[in-house]
DNA sequence: CTTTGATATTTAATACTGTTGAGTATATCA
DNA sequence: TGATATACTCAACAGTATTAAATATCAAAG
């Protein structure tokens, strides 16, 4: 029982069922893109799973060569996980495997161009259906989502943080 | 090379990028979302996983007996999926299997008081989760929110329907 | 009433990922 | 040198996704 019975008197008790149906409709919406991004990615062109593409745009968006650990925490990944998904990655060519010069305990991966074509084929074949889910959008709305979204993010990136400090300290 | 290589003109240049980072807003949001939710509910009281969890959600909606191909295209899952999730749920009482009298071929699901009770305690947990991750937000904007969420689910939906139909007919 | 075909679900085999705990190699510090 | 910490991998196990095949039941035709 770590937690506040009572909630903030602050003018939120008409908020609080929508605070639920948002919870409800992030849920909702996690969970059916990662089923329509999971079939996606299992087309014969791609034959790559969930993890192993977010991680691969992880290292795409570094830009250049990632330590494990460092790739680990940052694709919320055990070390243990990753040292599969980086093999298979590995097989694939689409990442690279190279020892730090200097700490020879430290593995380093980076992405390979073939691993970067991947991604910008996969994010075209991904826009189809994005522009389906967004069409009935105004552009003013998008705008706005956009906004929220950022903010959602961040605000989500904290009870992690939090959540890790609190599990792993 | 099976799409279109040329967008319509339809005064979408400027948006296109914003579309494209609500992509990946709306990835990584489903990711870390997955994660903070599959942690939660891999804790000693509650020993439970997405798919299960999701499965249990839906049972509680419809809130009578349901049939297994039901639930399973009503969750995105496979009929072999199913069968082990449902297996789980009901050797923890969460859930309990009976026939169709009429049609024997028919197992049929239902939630039980257990189940509904484990809904209500993972919902608790999750709320303090909820308020941190959308603490930032004013009540206009998460009332803005809501709306635009409930515009997307519908929209990405309508993309799982067409998929579905496209690669199952 | 039984054969045939469709339907509903389960099973089996395989791959991937998650967890935990142990193992290996390397670095660092005394 | 030896003890300890760090970085990663490995091994064992559970859960889930996929596919194809097996089982059970129903429904309809002869």
């Amino acid at each position: 029982m770590p937690s506040a019975r009572q909630e903030p008197q602050t003018a939120r008790t008409a908020e609080h069922s929508t605070l639920e149906e948002i919870e409800r409709a992030i849920m909702q919406i996690s969970w059916l893109a990662q089923r329509q991004f999971m079939q996606l990615l299992d087309e014969e062109r791609f034959r790559i799973t969930l993890p192993q593409f977010y991680t691969l745009i992880h290292l795409h968006q570094v830009g250049e060569e990632c330590k494990m650990s460092d790739l680990a925490d940052a694709t919320h990944q055990s070390a243990a996980s990753l040292t599969g998904v980086v093999d298979r990655l590995a097989e694939k060519q689409l990442v690279e495997r190279t020892r730090h010069e200097r700490d020879r305990r430290q593995v380093m991966v980076v992405i390979t161009t073939r691993g970067i074509e991947l991604i910008s084929e996969v994010r075209q074949a991904r826009r189809e259906q994005m522009q389906m889910a967004l069409g009935q959008l105004s552009e003013q709305e998008i705008d706005t989502f956009m906004q929220i979204l950022d903010q959602v993010l961040s605000g989500m990136v904290r009870v992690t943080e939090r959540g890790e400090g609190g599990r792993l300290a």
